[in-house]
DNA sequence: TCTGGGGTCCTGCTACGA
DNA sequence: TCTGTCGTAGCAGGACCC
């Protein structure tokens, strides 16, 4: 989807089209999730700092965004994609692979799927996106990217919308790529690369593999090299299974006071149980992860049995982890993960289920009444205050920084 | 300019049992 | 009984992605 969070706010606020505009976190500690094209000509990108943002174009309208919405277009525009091929792979809300070669004999050449895409989403939800038509992954993004509309000095130039490699172009579409445009290149291996003197996919494509892997280690070296040679044997995978699942959140000011550490420890470990719970999962896994105000980040993590999916044992947990590093020097993020993730319902069964009542059947009353009444109508007391209620944790409600009005 | 949140994967190190 | 070594699991940190 071409900027996707922006287009869906243009959709509500149309007065706002053909005006910078930026869909981020408006604090001090605040990033850009989205930008419109007026304002990526300014040199606004997603993951920038918002002061840098503001700074780099005043005249920009910034949006909170509204995780939520987002999710819910998603969802429609992911059925428009099933609607296709049952082969969707999803890579964030805006983003998915999809595996037409079974479809063609029902939809036509995967570049007449491509079209009629575009046009489905851009009348059932008035958005734009853009298409790379490859054989394989990787290259298919690299299409969709090229297909992209582009930022200028005179407002956004639209792209072609698809762009299609066939498999004879390859060499001649990767050779002349900035190295970086490969998947996995991020600054760390870029500056590696050029110490090796790689600028180009190309030039890493003529090197043997073994001075590859020597300057980026085994498994980075020996893909890449792939890669830039357009070797790319990953499947269209519909049903990834979640590795993780996990809460963090970055404080406007740092934090000194372990009472309150401890309370944002128990609605984060609510929000995580409460998704672990909902997928069926459990974790034996329990991470923590610390940020100071020098921006130095620590992880401490256990593993035990049996994997667990209920707050307060994550909560418990996650209190003796942050009891082993200095919190005191004033915590500027706090985050809650599990891992190590087994199907909930097969999770094995404690002392404690058999001596009677136990947590898991107090988190099923829970979630009862959060499904009747909202995830609001009950929580844990540590997270109740006389003013705004039962503080829930869900995802994305502190997407792009935090909020300072709270 | 002072750097979010939610993920995945890899690497280097250590501990431990066979 | 002691020592080396091998495989595996756990842990921490880092790189990368959207």
């Amino acid at each position: 989807m071409d900027a996707f969070f922006v287009s869906v706010e243009l959709l509500r606020r149309p007065e706002l089209r053909g005006q910078p505009v930026v869909v981020g976190g408006a604090g001090r500690r605040g990033v850009v999730a989205a930008a419109s094209y007026e304002a990526r000509s300014y040199g606004v990108f997603s993951a920038m700092p918002s002061a840098r943002a503001r700074q780099l174009c005043p005249e920009a309208v910034f949006l909170a965004g509204e995780h939520e919405l987002y999710g819910e277009v998603s969802k429609r525009v992911m059925a428009i994609f099933a609607s296709f091929t049952p082969l969707v792979e999803p890579l964030s809300l805006d983003e998915a692979f999809l595996d037409v070669a079974g479809a063609r004999r029902l939809h036509g050449e995967p570049s007449v799927i491509a079209h009629r895409i575009r046009e489905l989403i851009h009348q059932q939800e008035g958005l734009t996106c853009s298409v790379g038509v490859a054989p394989t992954k990787f290259v298919a993004k690299l299409a969709s990217e090229q297909a992209k509309p582009k930022p200028s000095r005179r407002g956004p130039v639209f792209g072609p919308g698809i762009t299609v490699v066939r498999s004879d172009q390859l060499d001649g579409f990767l050779r002349p790529l900035p190295v970086e445009a490969l998947w996995g290149v991020g600054p760390a291996t870029l500056e590696r690369l050029h110490r090796i003197g790689v600028r180009r996919v190309g030039q890493l494509a003529d090197l043997p593999e073994g001075t590859v892997i020597s300057s980026l280690g085994e498994a980075a070296g020996r893909h890449l090299h792939q890669l830039s040679r357009g070797i790319d044997t990953r499947r269209v995978e519909p049903d990834r299974e979640v590795k993780s699942i996990s809460h963090e959140e970055t404080y406007p000011t740092d934090v000194f006071d372990r009472a309150r550490l401890d309370r944002a420890l128990v609605r984060m470990a609510d929000g995580v149980a409460t998704r672990l719970r909902g997928g069926h999962l459990a974790g034996r896994t329990i991470s923590i992860k610390v940020r100071f105000g020098d921006f130095t980040t620590l992880s401490r993590s256990i593993t035990a049995d049996p994997a667990v999916d209920s707050m307060p044992v994550i909560t418990e947990r996650a209190r003796a982890l942050l009891d082993e590093v200095p919190w005191d020097q004033g915590v500027r993020l706090l985050g809650v993960g599990v891992s190590n993730l087994t199907d909930g319902a097969v999770r094995q069964l404690t002392l404690d289920d058999a001596a009677g009542p136990s947590w898991g059947e107090a988190d099923k009353v829970v979630d009862e009444i959060r499904s009747k009444w909202g995830s609001a109508a009950i929580g844990p007391a540590a997270i109740v205050t006389p003013e705004l209620g039962v503080q829930v944790k869900r995802r994305g409600d502190q997407a792009w920084g935090p909020d300072e009005t709270r």
